[in-house]
DNA sequence: ATGGTCGAAAGTCGA
């Protein structure tokens, strides 16, 4: 069977209700997973989400900041939470599909303004979550997909330009290279750069502050779809949908839709 | 080099 799984930073899953059922009109999704909820669970839109065909939430939400939840149209399983943040943030939320396979949807912390850790905290928790998450993806055995907002472009081609960014948070050489360490301790397939090979540019996150998101173009592909390599050979596609960056109130990101063969 | 815009909230702060 087939099963199309999204992942989506929303910014604010009350403000947007719109753009969820405009994505859920136009695409086939099987199981949305959501970032930056910014809402606690009681005040999830969880009928919303029910009219929609989406009757299955698990939930790990906050008030006001981060916020994560999987909301499916078929049965899962909810897995236990990890707090990569160690200070109880709602970053991250698991649940096991039909079959086994173990859907980890995680909001990594966007790391602040400074690239130091000394001079910014922020910083510095952002690293140390990427590296306990790095001791955790070391010991999973179970098939498994990793997705979310990493908040790291890792690639040259993964901003509109290297060099300017070599300083910016979310793409400074320390952060590539803890990304790429969490990639190696499992072998992380990384379907975003499997589907859309380097060195074609992509993009899944282009700033508000821009005056014309399109016309600049100065994006970065923040957002990832990884699995594990015993799921390599049931990738079918990743597809990143660039205009929902134009729809109406948009998010800051795009919805990116990875489909399996399982 | 700087500022630019959002959402949640009622200050600014985080992104």
């Amino acid at each position: 069977m087939s099963l199309r799984i999204a992942s989506w930073n929303i910014n604010s899953v009350r403000a947007r209700p719109h753009l969820v059922e405009r994505l859920l009109d136009e695409q086939r999704v099987d199981i949305l997973c959501l970032q930056e909820t910014k809402c606690d669970d009681n005040s999830f839109p969880l009928a919303a989400f029910g009219r929609l065909g989406f009757p299955h939430a698990h939930l790990a939400g906050q008030r006001m900041h981060h916020g994560v939840a999987i909301l499916s149209r078929i049965p899962v399983e909810p897995v236990a939470r990890e707090d990569w943040q160690a200070n109880g943030e709602a970053r991250h939320i698991s649940v096991r599909l039909p079959g086994g396979i173990i859907l980890n949807n995680v909001y990594v912390p966007a790391g602040g303004d400074i690239p130091d850790r000394d001079a910014n905290p922020k910083f510095g928790q952002k690293l140390d979550f990427l590296a306990r998450m790095t001791d955790w993806s070391g010991s999973l055995s179970e098939p498994s997909i990793l997705l979310g907002d990493f908040n790291i472009a890792p690639h040259p081609e993964d901003v509109w330009n290297h060099k300017a960014l070599l300083d910016v948070v979310s793409h400074t050489p320390v952060e590539v290279e803890i990304l790429k360490a969490l990639q190696d301790s499992h072998g992380w397939m990384d379907i975003g750069r499997h589907v859309v090979p380097r060195p074609e540019p992509l993009f899944t996150w282009w700033s508000y502050r821009a005056r014309d998101w399109a016309a600049s173009n100065r994006g970065r592909r923040l957002d990832h779809v990884w699995c594990s390599p015993d799921l390599a050979g049931t990738v079918r596609s990743l597809d990143t949908l660039v205009p929902a960056r134009g729809w109406e109130r948009p998010s800051d990101h795009v919805p990116l839709i990875a489909e399996f063969d399982l």
